[in-house]
DNA sequence: TATGAATGAGGCTTCATTCAT
DNA sequence: TATGAATGAAGCCTCATTCAT
């Protein structure tokens, strides 16, 4: 209404969509998926509802769309695990990795965490699974005996669980994802110090 | 499940307050809490939403009374774990009693992990943390370094995921839960050394 | 349960009807008819819906049987009217008896007052207006020009409004009362005036 | 009323809100608040329940919305008071102005009374007494004593009742409120005598 | 003289979605 | 590139009432 420099809302030409998604994912993630409401999302980004409905064709579709684009690079380093041989080394470079892609889209992988309910019957659960069960795949031998599998699974749920349930913990942030990598890659490498040995 | 012998459904007189919360706790894990409405759970008993409300006041309530029936176990063994001493025993003892209430109460230990964004906002959301914190305390030492403290964590957070993410894993049930038991024992062994050496 | 002596709630025998009644009317008054439940009624009584229902057989009911009790002097009123000469001394007296019976059974004339909308559809609205109307013909002159009559009205008017609007105004309640019977009884002195006069 | 030719309903393109208070007010006076359902509003418009919340935010809005626009006259007329002298003139002149308000929104101040124990609960109770508190502080002399207090209230009271109880009585509506009119006029002259003499 | 258990109807409200403009 | 207006389905919850015991 009126003029067009105002400094309340700036450079909002074209990246709607984007802004979106962004408030979207925070939405999510904070409330669930089931609990944030199109309203909401709407009212946060001062346009309404319809207007989402010209950058998405569903509620699902905006959450697919955060999904892919943040998820790519853990196909990255599937893609990248696969050309690699099977060392100690390879395995404790993907925990690394993987630490880093978690930290990067921490929102994210939160929210997936926080609704395993709800995601599972959407497309992203089982999107998400398949990538998972990627991971697994370049990382676990297929020939460790089932008490070194189960390491492997718990290094990657300690990736998972130490972005959240160690915020409780006192300390510095940085310090305790460095903890959680080392444990992780402990756990990693007991698993395969036991395969390799047998 | 025991009981005497009965077709599909007779002499339901006097229970139907267990039956609203089994049904419940089946759908809850399912299909997740919200997503679960109460005239699902009323047809499927064949009863009217109305008599939920006879024996529950609200949605949340159901949840509630069996999240306090089921969970009760670990009160005590928080309770139990006050009054022993923190030796390597007594921590593993807590790792082999907690994968039992673990696998008694199943389904909802599924739902609540399953749910954490929904449940986070209910009142048992905050019971539930309370009582981790509570196990947490009686198996940390807090005199341990960050690492172990983490290992700790860890150990707890194996045997949760150990529930469901193996079920992808082939092989025997028991045997999986036994393969899970062994590596929290293990790390909680770790923890438990790094500790009382230094 | 157990014995019988105990202070709580004491006799309570066979005086229930009564104190359905009693509480009831509590709660119409200060809550409105359609706002109050028969749960409310019932829990503040300590007994359940059920128990209500033996004694009335529908909500309507236990109103109509506070309504019939509670409003006998006022036909006793209308009664004694219709045998008095039309003089300003019976307009008078009517008046004051008038305003007894209303400070009698304040609660119900209040409730009358204040839920006239939902009492207009209820059989005890049909009775109250012929009740009214009955008190208007022992006082109003036909004779009477409009506004004499008007005048007769606003007697009965200020009398009901008396009660309750009155309640803002700062001074001791029984003075209040006065002042108010002392207005309505000039406007029945002026209007018997304006039509004894012609 | 008024408007362009139409048969039925033809062009109700932005008018949807203005039609919703209107039939929401004629439904609440006829039937009560608490009787009348928003599905009843939506049928008589030919709309769904889901178009009201389009337009208002929950039923009590409703209300509030035609509360707010009928009585801005109220504090209108109070505003003017507060700059006129305490005169006789000024206040039968308030007189005067209030009969043609009340006239002028009858159904809403017919709501008002007849559902005084609802409306007490609700938002437009506590504003209702804010602007009758207004009225009354520009009409009463601080100084009057009690029963000319009185005097002032009833002359209020009494173009209310005018309102709804005289359409009992026979005769001319114009007539009967000129009627109602005088009566009032003559309570305030009264009370304002009986101040000003002593 | 009451209770326990249940029902059917209906209340208010919210949601994702659509479509003409 | 959006908005205004609306819908249909469904949600949770409350109510007066009933009936076997």
């Amino acid at each position: 209404m009126g003029g067009t420099m105002d400094g309340t809302r700036q450079r909002r030409r074209g990246n709607t969509r984007q802004r979106i998604q962004d408030v979207a994912l925070e939405l999510f993630a904070e409330q669930g998926y089931e609990k944030t409401s199109l309203r909401e999302i709407a009212e946060r980004l001062e346009v309404t509802k319809a207007a989402l409905y010209y950058h998405f064709k569903t509620k699902e579709e905006i959450l697919v769309s955060i999904f892919d684009d943040l998820t790519q690079p853990i196909l990255d380093l599937i893609e990248w695990g696969k050309g690699q041989p099977h060392t100690l080394e390879t395995k404790q470079e993907i925990v690394r990795r993987y630490s880093d892609i978690l930290a990067d889209a921490a929102p994210l992988f939160r929210f997936m965490q926080e609704n395993q309910a709800t995601v599972r019957e959407l497309r992203v659960g089982e999107t998400f699974k398949e990538r998972m069960q990627g991971l697994r795949d370049i990382m676990i031998d297929p020939a460790a005996d089932l008490v070194d599998q189960v390491r492997y699974i718990s290094a990657i749920f300690t990736l998972h669980a130490g972005m959240f349930f160690l915020q409780d913990l006192p300390g510095d942030a940085e310090q305790k994802r460095k903890a959680v990598q080392e444990v992780a890659a402990d756990l990693v490498t007991q698993a395969h110090r036991g395969t390799t040995k047998s």
